[in-house]
DNA sequence: GATGAATGAGGTTTCATTCAT
DNA sequence: GATGAATGAAACCTCATTCAT
C-alpha cells in the first residue's frame, strides 16, 4: 500500500509537475482513498520527502556501486576522476524527469533533506580520498565541500539543460577542473 | 507607486517567504489597494519576476563594476581569479535573504529567466577571457559553461549554508580550482 | 445533498435574483460548505443549468400530461386549442418567480438549452398534429415553428406582465389565433 | 462627446458581448477617460439604456416610415399584413448583432424599458387598426397585445436563429396567423 | 469639463485535511 | 485499516466608481 502511494506520487510528480501534485490526484493515481494517504504520511510534504529519499538513495547507491567496481581509487590516475563523474551523470540520467521536478519545481529546502544527505555522503568520501592523496595544502574538508558543490550543479544542469557539449567533452572538463587540486610538476 | 509595490513585494518575499507571498499581503505592505497591483503588473508572477530582475541586474552590475575596477584581466595572475570570486560573493551577500528565497523557495523555471540571463552574460565574458589566455586545449565555450555553473553553486551555497569555511579559504579553493585550467609548469 | 444544493440554488435565484446568485450564498442557503458545491457541479453555471433543466422538464411533463388526459386531439374542435394553451399557462404559473428570473435576468443563451429543448419537443408534436389536420397549404414544420414561438412569448409575458386581460379572454385569443390555420368555410 | 461614448458602447456591446461590456473598455473604445463617462451617465446601466433607446427608436421609426409609405391601411387586403411584417423584419435585420446581444445577453428587465416602449407604440397603433376593421368580437386592446407579443418573438427568433424558413414562407405564415382575426368566409 | 490613478469589496474556485461510517 | 464526502480558509483577480489634479 505504501508502495502504491509512493509510486503514484512519483508518477504524478514527473508526469504532471509540482503544481499539479495534489493529494487527491495522488490518491486517484494510486487508486486509493485520499484518507488512506494520511494513514501512512502525516501530510503532503512527507509524501514528497519520501519520493525524494528513495530517489536520492538510488542515486547514491548507483554512484557507490560504480565506484566500488572501478577498483582502488588512484588520485594520480586521471581516469579515476573521469569514472566518478561518469557514474554520477549516468545516475542522474536514470530519471531525468524527476530530476527536473526536484531541481526546478520543488519549493522549500525542507524537501531537500535528501539532497543534503547525498551531498554529505559524497563529501565525506571525498574528504578521505583527498587526505589520502598527495595534496597537502589547504583544508581537505573545505576542498571536498567545494568540489561536491561544483560538480553537483554542473552535472545536474548538463543533464537538464542539454547544452551543446558532448559527454566526452564534459568529462574532459571535469578532469581538468579536478586537475587544479593535483600536485603540480 | 511602482517602486512602493516592488519594494513591498521584496520585503514580503524575504520576510515571509514565498508561501506567504500573497497579492493581498503585498498590497498591505505597500499600503496600497490590491487592485492597484494589477495596474502595473498583469499578475502575481510578474511581481516576482520584477523583483528578481532588479536583484539580478544589481548583482550583475556589481560584479561588472568590480571587474572594471580591477584593472586589465591577467590570467597569469592568480589574484585576478580571487578578485572576481570575491566580487561575486560580495554581491550575493548584499541581499542574502532574497538569495535564499530565490534559490530555495521559488518554484518554476519561469522565474529563473533572470538567473539564466546572468549566467549567459558571465559565460560570454568568460569565454572571451579564456580564449585570450594561454589555455589552448578544449572548447572555450564548454569550459566557460562548466566554470560558471560550478562557481555559481559553490558561491551561492557558501553564502546560504554558511559552512565552516572562511572566506579566505574559499577564495583559495576558487584559485586552486581555476588553476586546473591554467598552463602547467 | 445534491437535492439540498439544487433546491438552495433555486431559492436563491428566485428570492435574490441572478445578480445575487453567488456560490457562497447558495452554500449558505443549503447549509453546506462552498467546497461541497464543487463536488457535484463543475462550476457555478452548471448549478443554474441544473435548476433550469429540472424546471423545464417539469413544465414539459405537465403540458404533456395535460394533453394526454384531454383525449384524442381534434383539430376541428376549438376546445382542443384551448385546453393546450390552458395547460401551458398553468405550468408556467407554477413557479412564476423562477420564470421571471429565467426570462428576464439569466444572461447568455447557454443557459437556455433547456428552453430550446422544450421548444423542440413541442414543435415536433405540433408538426405531426398539423400534418394530421385538414390544413394542406404551407410547410407544416415552418408553421409549427411559428406557432410555438408565438405562443411561447404570449404565454410567458401574460404570466409575467399581468396585463389587464383575463385568462378567459387570453384563451379566446389563442383560439382565434389558431383559427387562422384552420380550414376556411 | 456623448456621441462618441454611446457609439463606443454600442460597438463594444456588439463586438465583445455583454460579459465584456465594462466601463473601462467602453472608455478605451471611445478614447475617453473612464471618469468622463460619469459626467454624462450616472452609471453603467444608463449607458446600456441609452444604446437601447436609440436602437429601439430607430426600429420604431423604420417601421413607421415603412407603414406610412405603404398607403392607407386596409385590413381587407392581406398585402397589408405582409408589408407590416416585412418592415419589421427589415428593421430588425439592420443591426442583427445588437439584436442578439439585447435579446440573448442583456440581463434585467430594467434594460428593457425601450423594448416596452416600442411594444406599447405598436400596440396602440394596432388597437386602432383593429377597431377600424370589421372585427367586432373580443377586446381590441387584448387582441393587439397578443398579436404584438406573438409577432415580436417570431420575428426576432427568425432573424437570430435563422431557421430553414424562407422570408416569403414566413410572411405567408404571418398572413395566415393574422387571418384568424379577419372576417371569415 | 476632463482626467486616470486609485480604490476595495467581493466573487469563484482549489485543495489539504478530517472523521463518521 | 479503509473510505470518501465534507470541509472551509484563503487565494487571485475584476471592475464600477471616485476624486484630487
Amino acid at each position: 500500500m505504501v508502495e502504491r502511494i509512493v509510486e503514484a506520487a512519483r508518477v504524478v510528480l514527473v508526469r504532471d509537475g509540482y503544481d499539479s501534485f495534489t493529494t487527491n490526484r495522488v490518491a486517484d493515481e494510486a487508486r486509493v482513498s485520499p484518507g488512506s494517504l494520511y494513514q501512512y504520511f502525516p501530510d503532503k510534504s512527507a509524501l514528497v520527502t519520501e519520493v525524494m529519499d528513495r530517489w536520492s538513495a538510488e542515486i547514491s547507491d548507483r554512484v557507490a556501486a560504480s565506484l566500488a567496481g572501478a577498483g582502488p581509487v588512484d588520485v594520480q590516475n586521471p581516469g579515476t576522476v573521469r569514472s566518478i563523474a561518469d557514474a554520477l551523470l549516468t545516475a542522474l540520467e536514470v530519471d531525468a524527469g524527476l530530476l527536473r521536478i526536484v531541481w526546478e519545481e520543488l519549493p522549500a529546502v525542507r524537501h531537500r533533506a535528501a539532497q543534503h544527505a547525498l551531498e554529505l555522503r559524497v563529501r565525506e568520501l571525498l574528504a578521505v580520498y583527498l587526505s589520502a592523496s598527495g595534496v597537502t595544502a589547504g583544508d581537505p574538508a573545505a576542498r571536498a565541500w567545494v568540489i561536491v558543490m561544483a560538480v553537483e550543479n554542473v552535472a545536474v544542469r548538463w543533464v537538464l539543460d542539454q547544452p551543446r557539449i558532448t559527454r566526452e567533452a564534459l568529462l574532459d572538463e571535469f578532469t581538468a577542473l579536478a586537475g587544479g587540486y593535483g600536485p603540480r610538476g
